[in-house]
RNA sequence: GGAGUCUUAGCUCAAUUGGUUAGAGCGCCGCCCUGUCACGGCGGAGGUUGCGGGUUCGAGCCCCGUAGACUCCGCCA
């Protein structure tokens, strides 16, 4: 381990200079609990002997872990015009030097805040001397009395701003190189950010994200402990999961050939936990899955993972408005209204276009299938003889926002992203219903249409004509890139919460002409729905699931399970999976359920989208410490790397990947 | 796998219709400066315009390819 020489210039009141070099022992940290009990204002310092022409190592190695000799005795966030005459050291970064030449001014930078040091020459010249050499992002100790500022000199803008440290002493820790970046102004590029992650993380807008979430774990922790749930940790090497997202493999050296996965959630085994009796389990589990990225998404994540028995849905949603209540309470200070409003799942689609619809704004889609029963609209008249519907929304005073060469883009977005047919559109403008459909319009369906949509003057309405679902869902992020352009949601604080519920437990995949479990193949049908799964009309099932939005963020979703051997097999039969592969697959769960496994249910919510969601930031990115940017890569570390042939057949394993 | 946007000094960005030696702010280096707080003043260094090719008398700008970053679709709860 290389030890660093320190170069401690210092000086007393006697004006007596003295400089030598000092160590740090790496085994004894200067500060541990015992002694940070101890900071306090007041403490004594000692001098320590030191020489002037040879650099040479004086002090003994327990005198740093003593407490009359420490790093520092207060933070850069602490010091109040009440604490004015106390001598104290503080230790940190220079966050910004203002040098005039004579009297020098130092922003000392620690993880909680800024205090101003002065340097006087006239007092102390020669660590004054000294400081014209810092530079940002030097690690410095000082040690000096706390003043009240001169008047008409204190800043505001700063939590420390009525008082300043008058310097007598200065130790150079650690000199920094120029940073690649600057920390204080607008942000560098992303891929410069991540390279020196460690850099990015010392601006305070990154240290209060992750502050902020590691008060939403402690408080999920805290709260959930008090409801009587346990925390129990699950295997990391576990299996790979039938369905869903793809597994990130791990091979196994002492099985060859045989591989862990890296679990996608820790699904069945808080199901487990339940057979188990533990009745109450929370996990802050960290999982994994092969997929694309985004903003929103990176390859492992964090859930707030939660499993009980003996529950009902009302039961566990009440328990987790209470988790968000606390979690807002005290990282926002704000109360949100609890309990949240419920919406089926057909109703979000119908009315917003979207099982996450976003509820700070209206924009609501309306059907206007009435209205065009008898068009003679040749694309409205084939979309209704074929079942479909026509839907559409206003988007108020967007005249004026939107050309009609951005409209033509639009309707490009739609086709080309959505794989929507086209987006017809009115633009009332001037008094004219601009729009190439109008035409085939009767005037008693302008009429109505008028009506239905209170349309006036400087609205555009988008229609959808298509059968329910894709109709709505295109109108659905029409409605959300039409509030984007209307600047609805902008400076908004609002905080719309909602439970979506009743969503359908299966959905035809034609790709693979089969039934998929819309949540997953352990969810539970609503018991009224249960002769469905007899009758074959899987479609209509709904299942005892719900999914807790956030101004159009899913945060997180979950179900009550099936705990009944014979019901989940029924359903593994739905699904496509036989009875030999739901033993190989599933036999130890199905085992598990026919010795009294109890009725339980449980929920997992995205800590990364809800601390992004709560520091206000764009990407996950910026709450979790060290991300991956979107091709997976960690560009400080080059993560995933090569490795030597000798590891791959150590493992079993060979790379069919071609060198470039 | 697909679409879009972007790539110019250490950083953030300019550069008119394709036309002189590619500029500015910040940062950096040097000198000056004793109450600043994004201190100030003077001076200086710093560029293969991502890379490769093409069109042109002439390309940062137009075309083709390629690499990378980001956003989105597919994928993924």
């Amino acid at each position: 381990m290389p030890l660093r020489l320190l170069k401690i210039i210092r000086e007393q009141h006697a004006k007596r200079p003295s400089f030598f070099f000092k160590k740090p022992n790496p085994r004894q940290p200067p500060c541990n609990a015992k002694h940070r009990a101890e900071w306090n204002f007041s403490h004594r310092r000692v001098n320590l002997p030191g020489g002037t022409a040879t650099p040479r190592w004086k002090c003994p190695n327990n005198r740093l872990s003593s407490p009359l000799f420490m790093y520092r005795s207060t933070s850069c966030n602490s010091l109040r015009k009440e604490h004015s005459g106390q001598s104290v050291t503080l230790a940190g970064w220079v966050n910004s030097r203002r040098d005039h030449g004579g009297v020098i001014f130092i922003d000392l930078r620690d993880r909680d805040g800024l205090t101003q040091v002065v340097f006087r020459p006239e007092e102390h010249p020669q660590v004054s001397e000294a400081a014209h050499g810092l530079r940002g992002e030097d690690v410095i100790q000082i040690t000096g009395k706390v003043s009240p500022r001169l008047n008409g000199t204190e800043n505001s803008k700063l939590a420390t701003g009525d008082i300043e440290v008058i310097a007598c002493e200065l130790t150079i820790l650690n000199k920094s190189d120029v940073p690649p970046f600057p920390l204080d102004s607008k942000l560098a590029n992303e891929d410069l950010r991540l390279n020196y992650r460690y850099l990015d993380l010392r601006r305070s807008e990154m240290a209060q994200n992750l502050k902020t979430r590691h008060r939403v774990t402690k408080a999920t922790r805290d709260y959930l402990d008090e409801k009587g749930f346990l925390e129990i940790e699950t295997p990391i090497l576990s299996n790979p999961t039938p369905e869903g997202a793809r597994d990130f493999l791990v091979p196994s050296r002492l099985n060859p050939g045989s591989f862990y996965a890296l679990p996608q959630a820790p699904q069945q085994y808080k199901q487990l936990l339940q057979v188990a009796g533990l009745e109450k389990y929370f996990q802050i589990a960290r999982c994994f899955r092969d997929e694309d990225l985004r903003a929103d998404r990176q390859p492992e994540f964090t859930q707030i993972d939660v499993e009980a028995s003996f529950v009902t849905e009302s039961e566990l949603q009440s328990l987790i408005e209470g988790l968000l209540f606390r979690v807002f309470k005290e990282t926002r200070g704000v109360e949100i209204p609890t309990p949240f409003p419920r919406m089926t799942y057909a109703d979000a689609m119908d009315r917003f276009g979207s099982d996450k619809p976003d509820l700070r704004f209206g924009m609501e889609l309306k059907s206007l299938t009435e209205v065009f029963k008898d068009t003679q609209f040749k694309v409205f008249r084939s979309v209704l003889d074929g079942g479909g519907v026509i839907k559409a929304i206003n988007a108020k005073g967007a005249a004026e926002h939107i050309s009609k060469e951005q409209l033509k883009k639009w309707e490009e977005w739609v086709k080309t992203e959505l794989g929507a047919k086209g987006l017809a559109y009115i633009r009332f403008k001037d008094g004219e219903w601009e729009s190439p459909i109008v035409k085939f319009f009767t005037d008693a369906e302008k009429k109505a249409l008028a009506e239905i949509m209170e349309f006036h003057e400087g609205d555009v309405l988008f229609f959808g004509a298509d059968q329910w679902q894709p109709a709505s869902e295109v109108l659905g992020r029409v409605r959300l890139r039409a509030a984007e352009l209307l600047k609805l949601i902008e400076d908004s604080s609002a905080l719309k919460f909602l439970w979506v519920v009743d969503f359908p437990l299966l959905q035809f995949s034609p790709e693979d002409n089969h039934w998929a479990a819309v949540h997953h193949p352990f969810t539970r049908p609503r018991t009224e729905d249960l002769h469905l799964m007899e009758s074959g009309d899987y479609g209509k099932i709904r299942a005892v699931a719900y999914d807790v939005v956030l101004n159009g963020v899913e945060l997180g979703g979950g179900s009550i399970r099936i705990h009944e051997r014979d019901l989940q097999s029924k359903l593994f039969g739905i699904l496509g999976v036989g009875p030999e592969e739901q033993q190989i697959k599933f036999g130890h769960l199905l085992k598990a359920f026919s010795f009294g496994a109890p009725p339980h249910g449980g929920i997992a919510l995205g800590l990364d989208r809800l601390v992004m969601l709560l520091c206000g930031a764009e990407s996950i990115r910026e709450v979790i410490a060290f991300p991956k940017n979107n091709r997976g890569v960690d560009l400080m570390t080059q993560s995933p790397v090569e490795v030597e042939p000798r590891l791959l057949r150590d493992l079993a394993i060979s790379s069919t990947a071609k060198k470039a």
